[in-house]
DNA sequence: TCTGGGGTCCTAGGACCC
DNA sequence: TCTGGGGTCCTAGGACCC
């Protein structure tokens, strides 16, 4: 038989629910919530949570991904909602690709739920690589509790696509000569990298399959869409060639940054203040954790009409220091904001250096001091919880101190290009 | 179906340099 | 004085992913 080399994807089944569910099992309970309607969702106490993940019954009564909580509740009035357990899900996530190690030296961590593994330092035949896909499949049903999609493919491309075919707990293959059978007949949307906007502008130029999109002209494509227009093209025609990259996720980070939606429409600046101090406090925090400096700081809003702008400023100095951070937001942010109701800001930073090296400005005299605060800080934050130290501005005010969705996450590898 | 939070990458235009 | 062309850096915003 003919050897091949082949790249696996593999895609856990609604991780979030299926993870939920496992670790009650594991703590005694009975039911299991894949198998009653049930869903994770954002904080149902904040506006506007929604639907992170949901059971097959769920789904069954049309509960989706995405949805607003309300509205979930009313196509399901009894759905069980329960919060996301993003530590829960690190562990489950490290517990899969430690399995997955064993079956290749090469794997790559897409996202906290989904792995590449290269197989091409064996070589195997079409039917050998189609065994050990179960393999991995089933080893991981039985030892973790939880089941996954196992895509075959022969570039990144065509793995993933295969692991998103039909689901749960099964293995597809995505060869050459399947392309036009598997991959052709599917909405345009459902390819990788052909999102909303993208498959709006698809579909006005008559391309509703991702068959119509491989076969569109180069011509029309590249008017429309610039050079992007060539990835989309090849990803429909499974042409794709970037490397499995052997990497656990946190060790190329670009950018750190924590966002929230305010619980009411924030219309004093004092106020905006207190949240941007709270999630620079939560930024700075994760940056020293990380040993990092930044360089670039950014500030965003979402109006309450939905409009969303954003400012950046680069730094002259590297700095990891909270309040030097945050005297850059409010200034961007009181450039930025035009008076309107806020319904979301962010804080984000980016340009980072490491701060072993880190030079001390001469116009920072007091550097040495707040940084020494600063790491106390930091120590007792995590000795202790993220609470036990308080600005003094937000005693009584109403607002979190530390806030952001993910607080102490390692794990940041979601990228939009393979 | 316009709703959440954490990310990455790309592009266009302006400023500034030679 | 304003005319050319090429390059880089910076910033704002859009698109995509999970």
């Amino acid at each position: 038989m003919k050897k091949e080399k082949f790249i696996f994807h593999v895609d856990v089944n609604s991780a979030f629910l299926s993870w939920e569910a496992v670790a009650r099992l594991q703590h005694g309970e009975k039911t299991d919530l894949r198998t009653i309607p049930s869903a994770i969702g954002g904080d149902p106490v904040k506006r506007s949570g929604i639907i992170l993940a949901a059971s097959k019954p769920a789904k069954k009564l049309g509960v989706r991904t995405a949805q607003v909580l309300h509205e979930a509740f009313l196509q399901c009035p009894n759905l069980k909602v329960f919060p996301p357990d993003y530590h829960l899900y690190m562990r489950c996530s490290e517990a899969m690709v430690s399995i997955l190690r064993t079956y290749s030296p090469l794997v790559q961590k897409f996202s906290v739920d989904e792995c590449f593994l290269d197989m091409n330092d064996f070589s195997y035949t079409r039917q050998e690589a189609i065994d050990i896909a179960y393999k991995i499949k089933n080893q991981i049903e039985d030892q973790l509790g939880f089941t996954v999609n196992v895509g075959i493919g022969y570039n990144k491309i065509t793995a993933k696509m295969a692991s998103e075919l039909e689901k749960p707990n099964k293995v597809h293959t995505m060869f050459p000569e399947e392309i036009e059978s598997k991959l052709w007949p599917l909405e345009v949307g459902e390819l990788f990298g052909v999102g909303h906007s993208s498959k709006v502008k698809l579909n006005a130029i008559g391309v509703e399959t991702i068959g119509d999109l491989a076969n569109m002209s180069i011509d029309i494509l590249k008017y429309k869409f610039k050079s992007y227009g060539q990835v989309i093209k090849n990803y429909a025609n499974g042409i794709e060639s970037s490397e499995v990259r052997n990497f656990s996720g946190y060790e190329k980070i670009k950018s750190i940054g924590n966002s929230t939606t305010i619980k009411f429409d924030v219309t004093e600046a004092d106020d905006a203040y207190k949240v941007l101090l709270s999630l620079t406090e939560m930024v700075a925090s994760r940056l020293r954790s990380e040993g990092f400096l930044t360089q670039l700081v950014s500030v965003s809003i979402r109006y309450a009409s939905l409009g969303h702008v954003s400012h950046q400023r680069k730094l002259f100095h590297y700095t990891d220091q909270t309040m030097q951070i945050y005297k850059i937001v409010e200034e961007l942010f009181n450039d930025l904001w035009n008076k309107e109701a806020i319904r979301h800001l962010g804080v984000r930073v980016s340009k980072f250096h490491s701060n072993v090296s880190y030079q001390y400005s001469i116009f920072d005299e007091d550097i040495d001091k707040h940084r020494k605060l600063e790491s106390v800080v930091d120590a007792l934050r995590i000795k202790y919880g993220k609470n036990i130290l308080t600005r003094a501005g937000f005693l009584h005010s109403g607002f979190s101190a530390m806030s952001g969705g993910v607080s102490d996450e390692k794990y940041t590898d979601m990228i939009s290009s393979l």
